[in-house]
Order: C-alpha cells, then structure tokens, then sequence
DNA sequence: TGAGACGCTGTTTTT
DNA sequence: CAGCGTCTCA
C-alpha cells in the first residue's frame, strides 16, 4: 500500500496545474477514482477526501479516452460542481476540457427546455421559487373559498410543505397527511383539491416548481425511450457527490441515467444526510447496490482534514447516534488543540466573544479565508453581523434570506418574467396588485380575460378598465410593449422597468426605500452579466444570490478577503482551518421542535457536519440565555448535544462552562433569569392512555410506548409524534 | 372593492 | 416580528 505525502496534506494542490499521478491518492482513493466497468459506491467519511477523489476520476476518465463533455456530475451546488470540474480540467492541463457539471435541478432545467414539449410544456416555462409556489397555493385557496368558514385552514407554507413531501418521498397525500400530519386529517379532501387545481394552474401556465423539474425529468425519461436513449448516449459517465441526500427521485434519475451502461459512481457519506425535510433518508445509500447489482463498495476512512483532537470529539458526537453508522475516522494529524468550549451570558456576549477571538486570529496573521461562523439558523448571526461589522471584518454570509426573496426585487423580476412568458400568470397577478385601486377581486377579473387570449399583452391593453385605474394600466401596457422591443438585452429592459417601476416603489415603500433601493441597483448589478433573458430568469430561482453584497463580488470574479457566516446546511462539503459552531443552546441548535426522534438524530448529524468543517481548531460556544422573538428571556443553556460529551474532550473558556455544570454558578453583577430544569417524565409512570403535556405541543394523550427511548404521542393540534424520552420535556398530567 | 387598522399565531434547513 | 385573517370606512 502506497501512501503519498501530497496526500496527508490538507491543502489542495491538485488545483495547480501538476498534472497528476497515482502516488496522490491512497490505495482507496485511488480504487475509487480508477475502478472501471462496475459500478462504485463510495462511502466517504468526512475530510477523507472525497472531493479529491471525483476529481481525480473525471481526470482519469479523460485520460482513458473519454470525452469531457460525456462526463456528467451531479453536485449540491452549482458552485462545489463549477470547482470540481475545474479542478479536473486543471488536472489534465486542458481547461478546453470541462466536464458538464450541476445540480440535478439545473441538469433538469436544460434537458426539459429540451425535452419537456413530449409532456406538453413550452421551451419557456418559468421555474417558480418557494414562496412563488406558496402565491400559486394561496389564489386557489381563495378562489376555492377555503380560507373562511370560521375553522382553522393550514397555512400556505404548511400545505406547501407537505404537498412537498409528498412528491419527494414518492408517497401519496394520504400517506404524508396520516404520516406528518395527522391532525389535518379533516382536511384531507380539501387538500387534495387544492393540490389538483395547483398541478393544473402549474402546467395550463407554463410554470414548473422546484419538485416539477425532478419529476418531469424522470418522467420524460420513463416514457420516451429516444429521449432516455439520447441522454444516455450524451451522458456516459454519471458521477454523483453527496449521494445520501438525495431524494427517491434523484435516485430514479441516476438509475435513468446510467441505464444501458450502468458507468455510475456515487459518493456520500450517512453520517452526514441533513436533508429529510426534502425527502431524502440516509438509508437510501445502502439500497445503491440493490438498484445496481453489481457495485462495488470503497470505504475511505483515513482523514486529512483535521487535528486529532478535533477527530476525538467528531467521533464522539457521532457515537451518540443512536443508529450506528459504518465507519470510524482516522487521522495521522497528532495533537492540536482541543476544541474551546465557551459559554456566554446571552447572545450579545457570545457575539462579542466571537468577534474578539476572530480579530486576535486576525493579529496572529490568520487569514480572514480561513475562519468561519457556523449556525443552525439564518437568524443565528444577526448580533454578531452587528459586531463584525462595528470592527470592520468583511464577511459573506451564506443560507438565510435570499437577495430575490424580497417582495421588491419579485416586484420588478416579474416584470421581465411576463416578457419572456406571458402565460405567466402569478407574475401577472403580482404587476396588476401593484397598480393604484386595483385588488385582488379586479386582478382576478383582469386575469379570467386574458386566460383564453392569444396575446395576453394585447388583452390587457383593451381590458374595460375602471376610471380610477385606466391611466396606471395604460403605463403598465405600454412600459411591457416597450420591453418587447427586439434585441433588447436583459439590462435595458431591466431599466426600463424600473423607470416604470420607481414611482410606485416609492409610494409602497414609503417608510424604508433608500435601504431597498440598494438592492435594486444590486440586482441591476447582477442582471448586466446577462445576455439572455430566459437564463437570467432561471438563474434567480435555481441560484439565487444571497442578500450581502458581497456576494456579488464573488460572483464577478474577484472575491475579497473575507470570512463566512454560513448556515451548517450551506457550508456542505466545505473547510476552514478555524471554524466556530455558536449558539449550541437548548432551543437555537437543536431547534425548538423536533423533540421527535428522527428529527432529533438529524440535529445531531447537524452537529456532526458543523464540527468536521475544522482543520486546526474548533470553537463551540453557548449562551445561556436566548431570546425568544417576542424578547422573552428563555431558558437557553448548554445544548444537550454538548452535555452529553466527556469534558475531557474539551478546553474550557471558562470553567462555568464546563459542560459537568448544566447550568452554571450565578455571576455576580446580573440578575438570574430563573432557568427551567428539566423535570425527567416518571417513566414508570407514563403508560398508553395517559396524559402528558409538552412545552409546544401543548397536552397530548400517549398512544404507545416506542422502545426504552421513545414514545408515540398525539396532540390535537399538531398530530402524532414520536418523542425522545431523554430530552422531550413531557409532564404527565393528572 | 380597495386600503388601512387591528389582533392572533406560528416559528428551520435548500434547490 | 411578519404574515395571516377580519373589520371598518371611503
């Protein structure tokens, strides 16, 4: 067994332009990346170097005579396949030679503008983003009148969920509905109806959703043997990363993908599946080999990333799964720190400590590259926002709220999106609200006109509309003539629907258009890099810019030197030397809800995929107190992801915060908040019919005991659910 | 029928 | 706090 020296390095030098050879990888990895004939499932731990090792692949595939272009990779992000794939181009000193690369969403967009008119879609459908979907749900529900009648209708993003769930998990509504949520058993009927009329709406207008773009694919590629056999003979190769987050329909597009040559590897890791609530299930890499009998399996279990120190902990997080996974780690990198375990008064001071323990890495010439924040939540890292930016320290965050999400960006995309799909008609919905004197009962009016028109544009203009309104329409009408003008590029159109757009910008806004005003020249920014209309508009909702701007930087070419605050889900598959987890606080991580088992080992896989980002030094740090949204002081405290780790694995900050205490002493100076210990249900006590109440579920009625840990309980207004004995506060009520 | 005021409720992660 | 639904007035 050869082992290398370029590989027990952390950093990459297989970016340069080397060339390679087969002393850069260990025997598995080299197994993996030259294994031919068969197809490979490649359990990957983390830091184990499995980035490399696809990379490596698409380089030896090259050299074997393979043409890029028939090299397809299927990634997360857009962003980890454009580095992958440049890695590789850099790898054989050819960069003419790109493998196509994406998500399985872009990889779909192409192929259906292509395909899609077998299941009777135009080539310029519009992809709708969440609360697009949510819009569409919403003007059926009242055009259903569901809303009313005095009971209780779930919301939009609730009945969006689960119709979600119910086409990622390939399952039927009922199933979903008696599965996750029981308690809208009475609505069953009413949801089914919704979901009919929103399918309908979808396709009579030329509007996919994220879900559609999955399984229109799959479908197209299940009935029309030469659209399957076209892109089988264009894609001969299909390499897939992050395999145990894909949903059952990414799976079945693999399969279609690979069928006939079967030239498939995938790669994934089951410890780190985080993505349930899109349908995915960590088992489902186990069920690889069942679709293709002939697998291989390759194990990389040697770790390059991180320190030792950092390792033990890693390992222990994991080791309180309670389903076990397959590997243990190893790293040949001795010693370093232990991770710094500190805990904060509340999250101001943790935001402080943060920035300070960030602006002595910066003294110590760390670069500002290298050091990330992590969190559970978008909202995690407002405070510490407001703190890195009092100390002048450039950020970019990443996950939480999206640049395009904001209802005037929406605004004046939906303008170019009518343009380039005038069936449109949730855009339209949108640009004829915005006008003076117009709701929703004469936009609907408005709206059943142009359903049966030739030109929805021209209905528009000869619409009989009322006195109040007929001069704003006739503006609208003829701004969206001029933006017909042919040869327009996406720019000038974009400004000259904000010239139109300015006025009632400023009336709508009146309170705070200044700072929105920035985001419009942000995405006037953004829209300039654009030749082409339909590809600005499918990049908006498949890669939607984040809100910093400086972000937009990075998207032109010249990154800046700066840190990242990141959500744990957006910072997959990435590295830093210095790396904070913050807000491991009872309520922040895990999240308040998910006192159901599954959820809760999700949580911990959370923890575990935080704490591997780490090459030199792990920071995890708590405040003790957290603030509720309604600026109630709530019981925060040591996350009992922390408390259950020996202390020995870590260094303390501060001896309070050693994880013995849960607690902590009081400090002097500060009023103690009354911090509610848990009161462990009297297990004895807790039997089938009992009562019991949770802190937000409210009083439920136990149904059946589920093993030594769990329980199954059903709550009226939030259904059944399977509680965590160990951490879900139960009470038993008399 | 639109616009604005008021009161209630839920509450994550991403393509 | 925002994003609902409900109510009132123009």
């Amino acid at each position: 067994m050869q082992q290398s020296l370029f590989a027990s390095e952390n950093k990459d030098q297989v970016a340069g332009s080397e060339g390679f050879s087969r002393g850069d990888l260990n025997a598995a990895q080299l197994e993996a990346a030259t294994s031919m004939g068969v197809p490979l499932l490649v359990i990957a731990g983390a830091g184990t170097g499995k980035t490399r090792t696809l990379v490596y692949r698409m380089a030896y595939l090259i050299e074997q005579g393979v043409a890029a272009e028939n090299i397809l990779l299927l990634t997360f992000t857009r962003k980890a396949a454009q580095e992958m794939t440049e890695r590789a181009a850099a790898l054989i000193r050819d960069p003419g030679q790109r493998v196509t690369g994406g998500t399985f969403h872009s990889m779909a967009n192409i192929l259906l503008r292509k395909y899609g008119h077998h299941l009777g879609y135009a080539p310029n459908f519009t992809i709708l983003d969440r609360s697009d979907s949510e819009g569409i749900i919403n003007l059926i529900k009242s055009s259903l009148e569901l809303g009313g009648s005095g009971k209780r209708f779930p919301s939009k993003r609730v009945v969006c969920n689960l119709l979600s769930r119910s086409v990622n998990k390939c399952s039927s509504v009922e199933a979903v509905i008696e599965d996750q949520y029981s308690h809208l058993h009475e609505y069953h009927a009413e949801l089914e109806r919704i979901f009919d009329h929103y399918r309908k709406f979808k396709f009579e207008h030329g509007l996919m959703d994220y879900d559609d773009l999955l399984v229109n694919l799959r479908q197209v590629m299940t009935e029309e043997p030469q659209v399957r056999e076209e892109i089988t003979g264009r894609f001969k190769h299909v390499l897939v990363d992050e395999y145990q987050d894909t949903n059952p329909i990414q799976a079945d597009i693999v399969r279609l993908v690979a069928s006939g040559h079967n030239n498939v590897m995938v790669v994934g890791d089951d410890s780190q599946s985080i993505y349930s609530f899109r349908g995915a299930d960590f088992r489902n890499i186990m069920d690889f080999p069942k679709v293709f009998p002939e697998t291989k399996v390759v194990r990389l279990e040697e770790n390059y990333r991180s320190t030792q120190a950092i390792l033990a902990l890693t390992n222990a997080i994991i080791d309180k799964a309670e389903e076990k996974f397959t590997k243990k780690l190893f790293s040949n990198i001795e010693g370093g720190p232990k991770p710094l375990l500190q805990g904060s008064w509340d999250e101001s001071a943790q935001a402080r400590w943060v920035a300070e323990r960030i602006v002595e890495l910066q003294g110590r010439d760390v670069p500002l590259t290298e050091i990330a924040v992590l969190f559970r939540s978008g909202f995690h890292s407002y405070k510490l926002e407001l703190e890195l930016t009092n100390r002048h320290v450039v950020f970019e965050k990443r996950g939480g709220l999206k640049l395009t999400e904001s209802a005037h960006i929406k605004d004046v995309l939906a303008y170019l999106r009518v343009t380039n799909n005038p069936e449109d008609h949730l855009s339209w919905n949108r640009i004829l609200l915005l006008l003076e004197k117009v709701g929703p009962k004469t936009a609907r009016n408005v709206l059943e006109r142009i359903r049966s028109a030739e030109d929805p544009l021209l209905a528009v203009s000869e619409f009989p509309a009322g006195k109040s309104w007929q001069t704003g329409l006739k503006k609208l009408v003829e701004m969206l003539i001029s933006l017909r003008a042919p040869g327009l590029k996406p720019v000038a159109m974009f400004d000259l629907a904000i010239e139109y757009y300015r006025e009632i910008f400023e009336r709508i806004y009146h309170d705070d258009y200044p700072t929105r005003s920035r985001d419009l020249d942000q995405l006037r920014q953004l829209v300039s890099g654009y030749v082409d209309l339909q590809s600005l508009m499918d990049d908006t909702t498949l890669d939607p810019p984040e809100a910093t701007d400086e972000s937009l930087g990075g998207r032109l070419g010249m990154p800046p030197e700066q840190m990242i605050l990141s959500t744990i889900h957006s910072a997959k598959g990435l590295e830093w030397d210095h790396v904070f987890v913050i807000n491991l606080a009872t309520g922040r991580f895990p999240t308040c809800q998910p006192f159901m088992t599954q959820e809760w080992e999700e949580e911990r896989r959370m923890f575990y995929v935080a704490a591997t980002r780490a090459r030199q030094r792990l920071y995890l740090s708590y405040p003790r107190e957290v603030m509720s949204f309604d600026r109630q002081a709530q019981a925060g405290g040591m996350s009992p992801f922390l408390a259950e780790l020996s202390p020995v694995l870590f260094d303390s900050g501060d001896r309070s915060a050693a994880p013995i205490q849960r607690n902590g002493p009081s400090l002097p100076g500060r009023p103690r908040t009354p911090v509610v210990t848990r009161r462990a249900p009297d297990i004895s006590r807790l039997t089938e019919g009992a009562t019991v109440r949770h802190p937000f579920f409210g009083e439920g009625k136990v149904e059946k005991m589920a093993g030594n840990h769990s329980v199954e309980v059903f709550f009226a207004r939030h259904g059944r659910k399977t509680l965590h004995l160990d951490y879900a506060k139960l009470e038993l009520v008399d």
